[in-house]
Parts: structure tokens; sequence; C-alpha cells
DNA sequence: TTGTAGGCGTTATCAT
DNA sequence: ATGATAACGCCTACAA
């Protein structure tokens, strides 16, 4: 039962009768040690089971190749993409992850940030609560130059770089998408736009009504937490519209489906008296009847190019300056959910 | 620029021309230390800011505070959960946690371990990869006494602890409720039989199957990799069934969605020519037309559960003798995908 | 090419 | 009730 006592590079210094710091430096692959011994350091170490103590070196060198991550929840098939992509490209550079989520709250997201600063991660990558005002819980992190990459949700900030799509496009799109269906009434679903992501879609919204002399109205927009739950809720203020809108553009898959199945119990065509348009191409889309047209961008993508933006930041192999923004692409997948004309594929 | 200096132990006890020892012991709340020291101490550490360096505790400790985590994949609703229930469990009690997923593949499964060693994670979660032979790879784990606890899917050995639901009761729940619907020729859809849980199923269906006359057929069971693709694969093997089959049992939700969407492709009605039963109780199971009868079972309550125990047992509170297995309760919920008989709710 | 010495921040042990 | 000291395992000047 007693542990095995851990390997270090004194005992493996000691049976080769030559010096730690040769042994660190073998290790290490440094220039100065010569093959022979290093091969002799190598094979000895393999064999003794020797394996390099993270928190020694982490204490010596101030770094703990560990990367935290913080995000909304970590449920949704958006949030587990991202973070297997970031878990891709860290693994590979070998760096660690610490994960925590806020579920959609600032308080816990402040917990969360001062706990991974307290484990020193070397980085963060961050995806804002919704209700989240400003950046105030991660000054320790700017004061002390620890790079904070927000991705998706994200805000400006002097200090940090934020990777994102362009949701005002997408929102563009899936706007015009629908007035080209033959759609003028259109309801807008989306959450308080305190977020980016939120606000840009509704102005979005907003720019192809008017590209198209539709005039916007306070009171197509429903403001929700973009819940399933919440969805079914928009929808019973949609059914009490007088003229009934022609289309919905939620902010989100979920609420979207959620609108849908509502409208559908009492009676509504989709896409024929009501077309949707959601945001997220979750899996879910594939599954309702009718298949829910949707904008896709691939959160595996940002999870990687985030990961290794912030990696390369910390091997200084890249010098971000000042405040950087990364656009990565998003698509329109038009599905029936929206196609009131036949043959528009 | 420069990095403000980390305040140390050393720097509280400068100023308050006491020992290093003293401000360690009085942090730590050691009943040697008078209040009114500790209160100074405390007062001042807040003052300048000290957070206490987590590398040097652990080396001196032997002991890191973090726990790691490996599952097949992050994004699946009941994953999410299981995921969650650890964090505020183990946020609770002040442990961290260091995640990755083996997508899978043993492969991945053993790297992912001989990370987490590495990084000496005091304690490992996991729910093993479909073909994840044996336990080799965390026999690292077991020499150094590092607990490991399973979950969901998981593996007998002596070593560890296994938290799980009883598999083989809730698929004879499920299977006798297609019965009870009037199915004698059920189909069951599952994983290779390696991993328990498909094992177990694959019994309980059996189990129900004799108990109500109904000879089994091996030609009934048909073997996936339960994604959603390939419900839609086994949804042709099904349609070139002699008599069609009454009812499918399958071991997942999203197979049981791919395959219901396939043959409603083809025209067949559910519940009416083939009733469903899935397992999960993903949120798509409220969303597909019609809605899918599936087994529930709280990810969330497994996630704490298996945290607090195995802190519990990293605390010295509990201590594991041997193979110590604990279940969980699942539950049948019905839904219209499994209603033949009207007025059956 | 290799070795010596000191320190990263903390805590346990043994004094006082 | 408090302190001095050593040690956790590693790395980097500086020396040889």
């Amino acid at each position: 039962m007693a542990n095995a006592k851990e390997v270090t590079i004194y005992d493996i210094a000691k049976r080769l009768n030559i010096s730690a710091t040769t042994v660190s430096r073998g290790l290490q692959d440094h220039p100065t040690i010569s093959g022979k011994t290093k091969k002799k350091i190598a094979d000895l170490a393999e064999q003794m089971g020797y394996r390099s103590n993270h928190f020694a070196r982490s204490l010596r060198n101030q770094k703990t190749n560990t990367i935290g991550i913080i995000v909304p929840r970590l449920n949704s098939h958006f949030m587990s993409s991202v973070i297997a992509g970031i878990e891709e490209a860290a693994n590979e550079q070998g760096y660690s992850l610490l994960i925590a989520q806020s579920s959609e709250s600032s308080v816990k997201e402040a917990a969360s940030a001062r706990t991974m600063f307290d484990s020193r991660v070397d980085g963060l990558l961050v995806s804002l609560a919704f209700d989240t005002p400003d950046l105030g819980h991660f000054s320790h992190f700017f004061k002390k130059d620890i790079p904070v990459i927000f991705f998706d949700r994200v805000m400006e900030h002097e200090n940090s770089t934020n990777i994102l799509i362009d949701n005002r496009q997408a929102a563009f799109n899936a706007t015009r998408h629908l007035i080209e269906q033959g759609c003028r009434r259109i309801v807008h679903i989306t959450a308080p736009t305190l977020r980016n992501v939120y606000k840009d879609r509704l102005k979005g919204y907003k720019e192809a009504l008017s590209q198209y002399k539709i005039k916007f109205r306070e009171d197509h927009v429903i403001i929700t937490d973009l819940s399933q739950e919440a969805g079914a809720e928009a929808a019973k203020t949609i059914l009490k519209m007088k003229p009934l809108p022609e289309g919905v553009f939620a902010a989100n898959d979920s609420c979207a489906v959620g609108c849908m199945l509502a409208l559908k119990e009492r009676g509504i065509r989709i896409p024929e008296d009501i077309a949707f348009v959601g945001f997220n191409n979750d899996p879910v889309t594939g599954v309702i009847d009718p298949h829910l047209t949707t904008i896709s961008y691939r959160g595996y993508e940002i999870g990687q190019v985030a990961a290794r933006h912030l990696i390369s930041y910390l091997s200084g192999t890249s010098h971000v300056s000042s405040t950087n923004t990364i656009i990565l692409r998003s698509e329109l997948i038009v599905r029936a959910s929206s196609l009131k004309k036949a043959g528009n594929k």
C-alpha cells in the first residue's frame, strides 16, 4: 500500500553518476548535452518510470502549462464543440485544461475567474454569461498581463482578443432569407442585448428590414432567456399578434424549437403560416419537423483558433499589441422550416 | 508591463515582524495561533492581495486539489449534466477539474490518463470509451493508490468504485413496457456489448422477453455505434424484416431518433406500426414527433455522487476497502412514441 | 560538456 | 504561542 516513492532527477543522476543538472538538461534536450548522455538519461528515466513533477516545474518556472476555460454552460452542442476544439489544440501543445461553467451567472463567473487566477493558469479562454456587465472580475489577469481571450460572447477591451463570427451579417442573411421568402412581418426572439451576440443579431435583423423598406417594430422583438421553455412562452406572445407574423428569426435553435412546437400545437403550420430561422445549427434542427433553417458556424474551429492563438501568445511566437478581433465564418443553412416557396432550394 | 511581484507569506511576515511559519499557520487557522495574530495576518494578507501559491503547496503537500475527468465525449446532454454535477460538488470542496475527452477511443483515453497522472491529479473520474478492453492504462493510478472512480461506463476492478444505474432493470422495464403495449417482435438497437451498459441493457431486454415467453431472436439485435446516422442505417435493416417488428428499444436516444426519422420517411407510422423506446432522456426526446419514451436518470446526481465520493475518500473521511458499487435510480418516462393503446397513460 | 549552489513558496518538525 | 530550519523537485546563473 505504501506509495512507491516518486522518481526524481536526482535518482537518475545518482544511478548514472552524473549531476541532476545534467539530467535536467538531458531531459529537456538542451544543446550542451552530448547525444550519448542524453540517450542514457532518457533510457534510464523511461526504465525507472520517471515523470516530471509538474508543480516543482511550475513553481520554478512560474508557468503551469494550464489553460483556464470559463463558459456559460457546457451542455450545448456549440460549447462542447468549442471545448473539444480547444482540447485538441491544447493537448497538441502539451497544455492541460481547467474548466468551469458560469451557468449564466456573472457571480459564478467571477468566482471561477478567481479560482483560475489562484490556480495560476497561464491564460484564460472565456465566453461571457448573459448578465456580465463588465470585465472587472478579470482585472487581476489584466494587471498581471495574463492573456484572456474571449470567444463568441465577448466584450471590447483593450487588453484582450476577441474571437467570434460576424453576428450582424449572419442575422442580416437570416432575415433577408425570410424576406425573400415573402415574409414582411418578422418577429425576432432574442436575449437581453447586453451581450454582443444578441446586440449584433438585432442589428443585422434591423438592417435587413431597413434594406427592404420594412418598418422596424419594437413589439416584434421578444426578449427571453432563449431556453426552449422561453420559446414556448414567446409562442403565446406571437399568437396574440393581430395579423400573425409571417416569419420568426430566433437567436438560437432551442428557443426556435420551443416556439415551433408550441405553435404547432395550436395548429399553426410551419412554414406555410409562419416560417422559422434559428441560430447555431444544433443537432435538434435536423430532428424537428420541419427541419429548422439555421446559422451554422464551427464551434470546433473557434475552439482551435482560440487555443492556438492563446498558446502562440504564451510562447512569445506572436505579440498582440492591443485589441485584436478575429472573425470566423458562418453560413446560412436553408431547411424546410423557412421555405414558403416551393422549389426554392 | 512588469508583472507585479507576487506577495508571499514572507512579505506578510516581514511587515508584521513575525515569522513566516506563524503566517502560514495563521492563514490555515491553526489552533496554536492566537486569535489576535490570526486576525492581523488575515487582514494584512487581504490588504496586500496575497494569494497562496498552489504549486508550492502542492509540491510540499504532494496533493494538488485537482480532480481529473475523462469521458467519451463532452457533447451529450447526459455527460454535460454529469460534469456540471461534478463541478458543483468539487467546487464546494475547493477542488479544480481537469477535463479530457477520449472521443470513444481507448488510445486517446490512455493518453489522457497519462497526462492526468503526470499532472498529479488527486483522483480520477472516468467513463470508459466504447472500445476500452481493459483497465491497463490506469494501472499507474492503482499502483500508487490514486483513487479512480468509474461512472456509467464502468468495468469491474478490485481497486475502484463504480457508480451507475441498474441498466438491466431499466432495459427490462423498457422492454416490458413495449410488450404490455402489445409488441411481440421487438428489435433492440445497441452498441457492442463489451461495455457494461450495453451488455446489461441487452440482458434486461432478454429477460423481459423470456418472462413473457417471447423467444429471443439473434437477428432482432442490431449492433451499431449508436449515432443518429447509425439509427438511420438500422432503419434499413428493420425495413427488410419480413413481418415488421412492432417495437424498437434503442440503447440511446439519438440512435432511436435517427431510426424514427428514417422510418417515418418511408411511411412507417409511430407508434401504430412500430413503437419506440430510447434511453437517456435527451432533450431531443421532447422535440421529435411523436415524443420519445425513454429511460431517465439524473446525470447531475451521478456527477455529484461521484465527486463527493471521491473527495470524501481523499479526505480520509471514508475508507473504501475494496470494490464498491453505487447504484442510482432510473425511471421510465412514457411518451407518445410507445403508446399503442389509447388512454394508457 | 558538465557541475555547484541557490531559490521558487509552502509547510512539517523540532525547538524555544 | 511562536520560530528556525529543512525539504518538496526542478531549473538557471555561474563556474570549471
